[in-house]
DNA sequence: AATCTACATTATAACAATTCTAAACTGTTG
DNA sequence: CAACAGTTTAGAATTGTTATAATGTAGATT
């Protein structure tokens, strides 16, 4: 998504009513440089700072599945406590810092393309992920 | 581990009480040629069906938490809605079915060995894990 | 074999993430 | 601007998981 407003367009577009709110998760979200991973608490958290006003925690997760739903955002599996969420939708691979329990989006030059070699009949695959765990040097393996 | 009986000195040899509930599960998750995937639920399912015994949910937690930390069972993440769990605790990668939620192990042959060429500071790798997921060949993109 | 003690099991309560519900609200269409 | 369908909301419900505290048990000590 572009720079800088007209995400009311950019809504409409996409088949979802403009709502105050998701204008405002889009300004939050999208009106960035870099992509970011979040959460759903991170989200809340960022939107009552950013801007100073509360999005009901329903609408948020409804909003978040939206986006999802039409492909504006990405979910990333890291384990089982809590939904992951990624900006950058494109094809692309991550670390995970298993102490800080940050997410690291990898660029096209950090893994080499993972080639398969089998495949499944009447299947097609739909997407290929790379997690890499990493941890601190001087702890040993989880 | 090995066909048949001796989890009870299994058990002991990685420090754990055989317990008779803790060799139920032994039987359970063990005993068989095919590695298998499952979540807890199926788990309890599975033991009561098997066996028929029902061991009590807590139990089923701590002891596969147990087998986990002692490398006996491997957890796998697909989606945050419920853990995975994984008898093949060797490195190796899955197909994940969209349609079916079910999980296939991938053997070495299937994937060539993935190249990571970035390294972060301070940081070792714990683990790569590949996930292809696949769905129907008709049906769109997930 | 009886006793002891640390570890296990259990039912249930607590918890956290997420989804559901039903009422109030708001874009959009006509 | 009226009407309706889609949206938001607070709070309740649900789900998967972890904590608790009482009871039970394996294995060492006598």
């Amino acid at each position: 998504m572009p720079k800088n407003c007209n995400f009311i367009e950019k809504l409409r577009d996409i088949g979802l009513r403009p709502t105050k709110q998701r204008v405002k998760m889009c300004e939050v979200l999208f009106n960035r440089e870099k992509t970011f991973h979040f959460t759903i608490n991170d989200l809340v958290k960022k939107i009552s700072d950013e801007m100073n006003e509360t999005i009901s925690l329903a609408t948020v997760y409804n909003t978040v599945h939206a986006f999802q739903k039409k492909g504006y955002l990405k979910e990333i599996s890291i384990n089982s406590d809590k939904s992951y969420f990624d900006t950058n939708t494109s094809a692309h691979h991550h670390f995970y810092d298993e102490d800080t329990h940050q997410l690291i989006d990898c660029d096209e030059n950090d893994i080499d393309p993972v080639n398969i070699k089998k495949n499944i009949t009447g299947k097609k695959i739909s997407s290929v992920e790379v997690l890499v765990r990493v941890a601190s040097d001087n702890q040993t393996q989880k």
